[in-house]
DNA sequence: TGATTAAGATCACAATGTGATCTTAATGTG
DNA sequence: CACATTAAGATCACATTGTGATCTTAATCA
């Protein structure tokens, strides 16, 4: 069995996970760094949806964490990456990298 | 309107006939591209179902190509990416290199 | 007690990815 | 000439992934 393969989303979803880290990745903030980075418009509901179907994979774990004693301090479901996640992120990312090479002649500039 | 966001395979297809260019771009060679690139199998049949998809968003144009002498020298259908389709494919670009901003310290060698 | 806020969850449907299977049109060969 | 071989195109069904609508829950505030 090799590596998991991602679809896009999944890897924006696993990508911000990744840089948020285990404390502070949970739905909303992982919504908010795909937004700002991306400037494209993401729902949570959407993020809920790819963390389940992540979780199922094996890719990444899942845990509640504690209520909060601010307004709405709901506990939060936070998120790590497993190595099979980073496995897949690594592969994803070499699977770009090859696939781009030497179009920037071609396309121009690509920024 | 913005620009047509592309699936992670319609992307790959984009980019393998923007290397071959207009003449030498049909499902073979792309195949064979995105095969010998990212290590992956592909079937040429799904890359006949995309290349139908891309040109139904207009991100390509298609057209039947002369015979040639050659055993088994059937048509082949060429395609070029139009203008709207290198949009998307910057786009994608784009979208990838804000999502990577930072992690390569945290994922380590992304190669 | 009811309003407000932050967060989580489910569902259905749309879009995309993928394998199985088949057809077509060219040349080669016994 | 009939059949084999080769390169290529095409359709279909089903699986996976993407997305919007809608709802619920648990916390504090007024």
């Amino acid at each position: 069995m090799g590596t998991s393969r991602v679809g896009e989303f999944e890897l924006l979803v696993l990508l911000a996970a990744l840089r948020l880290g285990p404390a502070e990745a949970y739905a909303v903030p992982i919504v908010e760094d795909i937004e700002v980075r991306t400037g494209r418009s993401v729902r949570r509901a959407n993020v809920y949806t790819t963390l389940q179907r992540l979780e199922n994979k094996g890719l990444i774990s899942t845990w509640m964490g504690e209520p909060r004693a601010e307004r709405g301090g709901k506990a939060r479901r936070l998120v790590t990456v497993n190595p099979p996640g980073v496995d897949a992120v690594k592969e994803a990312a070499a699977e770009i990298r090859a696939m781009w090479g030497g179009l920037e002649t071609i396309i121009g500039d690509i920024a």
